[in-house]
DNA sequence: TCTGGGGTCCTAGGACCC
DNA sequence: TCTGGGGTCCTAGGACCC
């Protein structure tokens, strides 16, 4: 048997760990740049508040209802999920992390008809040692403890946490469960099920394994099957990215070379100390640039630029460089940028590099530099030190580059002394 | 005026091989 | 007129997730 835990409204509740105050308010958490709205209180969603929507086109709701605005605060919520994850970790002996608030934990180790006291212990502990509110929904697969998690969430009586453990418990959970809020069944999916007149999880289950195939083809399948009570669908815990990516909205178009290829050096050394952190080097870079998607007014352009290096790495000052010249191929002056971003691909464990006998660089070397220069950051902070290329060399933007104006604390010591270092 | 960010898996189709 | 069969590997794009 599977135990999903799923932390409630997990950034809001993040926010609320610090302001007591906020309990019973409807309070909404931003995506980047204050655009969306990524994450709602009950409250919030009892206004109808709906998940993703531009902010500023609930302007008035949120004045009317005095409704609390954070904007994301990433370091934070990774703390807390933490907090909570190793919590969980302790108390089975199989743990798959799923998202920064849902796992999947393994119950086998105890016995039936004490997975559900066990579980709501789990609950009461975490609230009170940690602040984070979770739900926990048991059943023999992944798809139905996700189904069973929802109904924890959604009748206050469950007390957190729901099982399906029986034929009935699963017939009747099904039966009154919408398809579309199938773990796996999306929005082309939802569609072509409802062509066969399937709206619930229950009447999905009941059409033939061929006509699921046909349709969904295998992804459909394991969900089907999952629904069956069989357990199908594997989540190992890839213990390397196969992907980082930074990518960001600007709060203002930029336009001018010289401040987008900071951001996008900012970018990539992001991405590179992701990747130091796993002890992984990546062979491919890909960075691209583009308009705002949403501005009619002006004609889009989508640059994006794909480089395989000979050697793979994961210093910096390597890719801030290759990711530049990259960049520089495919600029165009005079084009509103709104988002741009660096993404590290081809990434495989540092160990499995093999050394190339015609290679012309002193990788020791860069390497001991690397090394000297993260003991800085993580002895001082993050940007601590910074190459020059992170900065711009021109002051011509005065507007701010990013907006975040409701962010919460981050207890954390704010650094004044930046050394620069030529790149 | 203003609209997020970061991932994974699967499939079809092309390139290439014998 | 008529142009095989079987396989692997890679990539781009679609779909989905939180």
């Amino acid at each position: 048997m599977y135990g999903l835990c799923d932390c409630n409204n997990f950034y809001v509740s993040c926010e609320r760990v610090f302001r007591p105050d906020l309990e019973g308010k409807p309070v909404v958490v931003l995506s980047g740049n204050d655009g969306c709205v990524v994450s709602r209180s009950n409250e919030a969603k009892r206004l109808g508040i709906p998940m993703g929507a531009p902010i500023y086109q609930l302007k008035e709701l949120v004045e009317k209802n005095g409704v609390v605005c954070f904007s994301s605060n990433f370091s934070l919520y990774g703390d807390l999920s933490d907090r909570v994850m190793s919590i969980l970790r302790q108390n089975t002996t199989r743990f798959e992390q799923y998202s920064i608030d849902e796992c999947f934990i393994n119950l086998d180790h105890i016995p039936a008809q004490e997975q559900k006291p066990y579980c709501e212990r789990l609950v009461k502990y975490i609230k009170r040692g940690v602040g984070i509110p979770i739900s926990i929904g048991i059943a023999s697969s992944k798809t139905l403890a996700k189904v069973a998690s929802k109904y924890a969430k959604k009748y206050k009586g469950y007390k957190g946490v729901c099982e399906i453990r029986s034929e009935e418990q699963r017939i009747k959970a099904l039966s009154e469960f919408a398809i579309g809020d199938v773990w796996g069944i999306g929005r082309k999916a939802k569609a072509k099920l409802e062509t066969r007149n399937v709206t619930t999880a229950l009447q999905m289950t009941e059409l033939p394994s061929s006509v699921i195939q046909y349709l969904l083809h295998k992804p459909g399948l394991l969900t089907w099957q999952e629904l069956r009570g069989l357990d199908v669908i594997d989540i190992t815990e890839l213990p390397m990215k196969q992907s980082v990516t930074t990518s960001r909205t600007f709060a203002n178009s930029i336009t001018e070379q010289s401040v987008l290829e900071e951001q996008i050096a900012n970018f990539c050394a992001h991405c590179a100390r992701q990747l130091r952190t796993q002890h992984s080097v990546a062979q491919q870079i890909y960075v691209f640039a583009h308009t705002s998607r949403f501005r009619t007014d002006i004609e889009q352009h989508y640059l994006g630029e794909l480089i395989t290096l000979t050697m793979p790495t994961s210093n910096s000052q390597e890719l801030i460089h290759y990711t530049l010249i990259a960049f520089r191929r495919s600029y165009r002056k005079g084009v509103l940028y709104k988002k741009a971003g660096v993404v590290l691909l081809k990434i495989m464990p540092e160990s499995a590099v093999v050394p190339d006998l015609f290679d012309t660089k002193d990788r020791s070397k860069d390497k001991r530099l690397q090394q000297v220069l993260d003991h800085i950051d993580s002895r001082h902070g993050k940007r601590a030190i910074i190459f020059g290329s992170q900065m711009s060399p021109t002051q011509s933007q005065t507007a701010p580059i990013f907006k975040n104006e409701h962010k919460s604390p981050l207890y954390t010591t704010d650094l004044k002394d930046i050394i620069t270092i030529k790149s």
